[in-house]
DNA sequence: CATAATTCCTCTAGTAACTACAGGTTCAAG
DNA sequence: CTTGAACCTGTAGTTACTAGAGGAATTATG
């Protein structure tokens, strides 16, 4: 199959595989005679593979190891784990930084008039000048 | 005061600072005549609504607006707090991804051994072998 | 079978928001 | 007066794509 055909087959679009082949997470392609690539079915199941790593937040890095060891049939399953857990680590303390975020916005908004008058906590607030800490 | 001092009053690195007047964020600087950048305490204002601006998550491009709005004596409130409305919904979307992300890594990390052994759900998972929904 | 439309190819450059040099001044202290 | 810290500019690298130019190959239609 080419590479349209491989792209609705794994979810990941052509130009994409051109990009992940040229940083070389996924290997060359094979080639036609005039240069388009083909991929087989095992290709495709690579390419799942790595959209669905990368739908779990994993960077490209951390996705071409996971797929090292996913290849690596004597791997420790000790180390996918940890990789697993530290990505888990990760994403907790992004939520938490944005939950933060979101929740002083949500404070500040909520005394907020939001109407036709300048006077606002918000603008305040990110100005320096802190709110009363009430309900 | 120079570009060291205003960095260590803002908490905005000297580097942050050059980088942020060349994209045009926060206006071109004083300069002594040797060329040196000089803030005042007004512009060291400005720099920690940039740095909290940002600390809430707002772009470039938002904080860029929002430090238009304030020094818009004649802003409505409504403006402001649709930023902010629109904000929170943005980090809530994120927070909700991330969140899946992490849901479905535990419930994988939870299924793997985690030692020598090779065999490992987490992988079968992103391979597309489906784990079995189950406590 | 000719032509038109589509798909493919490569390569460059742009995005956000920084960070990291390189190579050079200027300033403050000893 | 010389060292060393802090300043200056400008370029390039980072992550993970996306968009577009310009051109070749393939597929569809008349």
């Amino acid at each position: 199959m080419n590479i349209g055909e491989a792209a609705a087959a794994s979810g990941i679009s052509a130009k994409m595989l051109r990009y992940y082949e040229r940083i070389g997470l996924i290997g060359p392609a094979q080639r036609t005679e005039s240069g388009y690539r083909v991929y087989g079915d095992d290709d495709v199941h690579t390419l799942r593979f790595v959209r669905r790593a990368r739908g779990l937040g994993f960077s490209i890095e951390e996705t071409a190891g996971l797929l090292a060891l996913w290849r690596d049939k004597t791997r420790a399953s000790a180390d996918v784990k940890a990789m697993a857990l530290r990505h888990m680590r990760e994403l907790e303390a992004k939520i938490t930084e944005l939950e933060a975020m979101h929740r002083t916005l949500k404070h500040l908004a909520g005394h907020c008039h939001g109407d036709k008058r300048p006077d606002c906590p918000i603008l305040d607030d990110i100005a320096g000048l802190r709110l009363k800490a009430d309900a």
